[in-house]
RNA sequence: GCGCCCGUAGCUCAGCUGGAUAGAGCGACAGCCUCCGGAGCUGUAGGCCAGGCGUUCGAAUCGCCUCGGGCGCACCA
């Protein structure tokens, strides 16, 4: 609809002699009385032309020349505005295109196959997922699953390390644990994990091991309750992950740097450029010199690199691996470390550009209307499995998903938990088992069945303002999903669905669809088979069930 | 103190690249089922878009400042 009107609108401005100046855009208005599409041109052309906009507006329309068939109305409006009416059936007639599309209307091919990498979660395995991590997972998840939809070309990525001071501390907690089994007053290190499932993973370690890592060589044994501490939460975090839903298809180890060389060919290259130097025993990156307030240790003096260095040369390999466009998705405390990165990536060559990074806030959990007090210290901190356990994986997902990432997040407990209309989880969920209940309906009244031969319904009986509403709707279905793609703005789609619900709802309450006048029941039918259509793609994308009942 | 995010209805939040009269859900109040799913629909009330200054035909949206809340500011990740 806006390739028609842009091609007739731009001949007008060429026969006015306007076409230099003019930057031509359509938006849909927010009053249905302003039409489906409006243009400012005129207003904006006002200043360089020198003329009044309305007396623009003018011109433009008497210039124009358009099928009467599509376009019902034009009109001048406002400051100026040229507000464009399109024909119903214009609308109606395009069902059919949702229903030849199916499962695959929504696609597009923007992405051009383009190779791109989505980097989510990436929790070390040092203890079971929190709800953060489980935002985390549902955003990069469903970008991910938009990126596929316009047509990228997706990899999935975990990246994390089980190597370094916190997986220490991980060994040396587990195993104070499971001497405490059998010596109860084995010190426990200071600074260890608290969490009750160090003592659940001892357990296992004990009934799998009996005493006899206890008759090792402390060094060895830590390694031992590292290397079992590690399998254990990696499978419970792989698990939790599957309850939403979320399969990564490469866990990339930062530990594979260090052995390929890659680290210390990142080094060698810094300081080619003059961007690392050595001091007080320590080797750092030259930020400074790149903009940022102050310079930055990579390499400690006991020889370990910080975060930093790893982080860079992980971008690097991301973009040796042949990825166009890298997608970061990190919580708010990681804010911090992404210039020093995108400064890395730059100086080493590479376009930052092509490196996208999503912050998403925190998460807070509301109980009865009280605050969920959460300290990761103590041991108080609500897991993701226990989260799914309660509400469900469908409304984790969506409550997750719901807010723009940018937003602290409340997630209300008792609100995921209700089923009932309130919980907007279940009015979207609704509006599809509906549609489907009303598809089972007229099968079984010989009406209509999915998937018969839909070619010759009538679309132009459908002219109530319901209807029409509905059908033009569903068909701005592939632009929400572009822009939330290109927005990187996953709750654009879920406020999406909830205007389908509620258009679907609207237009049902409205007109009855099993009637027997057959060509309008069937025209109905249709359209409420593309408005599952819809529904059942979005869903798919958010990640969340589409029921045939419920 | 410095950096980033946020401040919109009683509550939780939308508001697309600046556009016409500011939106939804929940909560409150009032209605709608002889008929395909009432987990639905319709209506009413509720706002100095934190505040100020600026940019322009036009600002919730862009810029600067102030206030208020969150998160960071390590040779932790």
């Amino acid at each position: 609809m806006k390739a028609y009107l842009t091609e007739k609108v731009n001949a007008a401005l060429r026969s006015l002699g306007y076409a230099e100046n003019a930057k031509l855009a359509f938006e849909q208005p927010k009053l249905e009385t302003h039409g489906d599409l409006t243009t400012n041109v005129a207003m904006t052309l006002a200043k360089s032309v020198g003329k009044n906009p309305r007396t623009i507006a003018q011109e433009i329309v008497g210039a124009l020349h358009f099928d009467s068939g599509v376009i019902t109305k034009v009109e001048i409006a406002g400051p100026g505005f040229i507000n464009f009416k399109f024909a119903d059936t214009f609308f109606t007639k395009q069902t059919a295109e949702i229903l030849a599309q199916g499962e695959a209307f929504g696609k597009t091919h923007s992405g051009a196959g383009k190779k791109t990498q989505v980097e989510y979660v990436s929790a070390n395995p040092t203890g079971p997922l929190s709800v953060g991590h489980g935002r985390q997972a549902a955003i990069g998840d469903t970008i991910a699953n938009l990126l596929h939809w316009t047509g990228h070309n997706v990899t999935r990525e975990y990246y994390y390390n089980n190597a370094g001071r916190q997986m220490r501390i991980l060994a040396e907690s587990t195993y104070a644990r499971y001497q405490q089994f059998f010596e109860p007053t084995f010190l426990f290190p200071a600074d260890g994990y608290q969490g009750d499932y160090i003592r659940e993973i001892a357990e296992k370690l004990k009934a799998r091991r009996g005493d006899s890592v206890r008759l090792l060589p402390r060094e060895e044994a830590l390694s031992v309750c590292k290397s079992f501490a590690e399998e254990e939460l990696f499978t419970a975090i792989k698990n939790v992950l599957a309850r939403m839903g979320v399969k990564h298809d490469v866990f990339f180890n930062e530990d594979s740097l260090y052995h390929d060389g890659t680290i210390e060919e990142v080094i060698g290259e810094l300081r080619k450029l003059n961007l690392a130097y050595d001091q007080d025993g320590a080797v750092w990156f030259k930020t400074s010199a790149l903009g940022t307030d102050k310079d930055r240790v990579i390499v400690k003096t006991s020889g370990e690199p910080t975060y930093r260095l790893p982080d860079i040369a992980y971008h690097r390999e991301k973009f040796r691996r042949g990825f166009e466009l890298v997608v970061d998705v990190f919580g708010a405390d990681h804010i911090d470390t992404i210039p020093d990165v995108l400064a890395g990536v730059k100086a080493l060559g590479f376009d930052p550009g092509k490196v996208k990074v999503v912050i998403h806030q925190f998460v807070t959990l509301l109980r009865d209307g009280e605050q969920v007090k959460m300290s990761k210290r103590l041991a108080n901190f609500v897991t993701l499995d226990e989260l799914i356990d309660e509400v469900g994986p469908d409304a984790v997902r969506f409550f997750f998903l719901m807010r723009s990432t940018g937003s602290h997040l409340e997630f209300d407990l008792n609100l995921a938990k209700e089923q009932s209309e309130k919980n907007p989880v279940y009015y979207v969920q609704y509006a599809h088992a509906r549609i489907a209940s009303i598809l089972r309906f007229a099968e079984s009244q010989n009406v209509f069945a999915e998937g018969e031969d839909v070619s010759h319904i009538n679309y132009a009986l459908l002219v109530g303002p319901s209807e029409v509403g509905l059908a033009k709707l569903l068909l701005t279905f592939p632009d929400t999903i572009e822009a939330a793609c290109y927005g990187y703005e996953p709750h654009r789609l879920v406020t999406y669905l909830g205007d389908v619900a509620t258009a679907f709802h609207k237009f049902y309450h409205d007109h009855r669809v099993v009637i027997p006048e057959a060509d309008l029941s069937k025209a109905r039918l249709a359209l409420c088979l593309a408005a599952k259509t819809v529904l059942a793609n979005g869903c798919r994308i958010l990640g969340i069930s589409a029921p045939e009942r419920m």
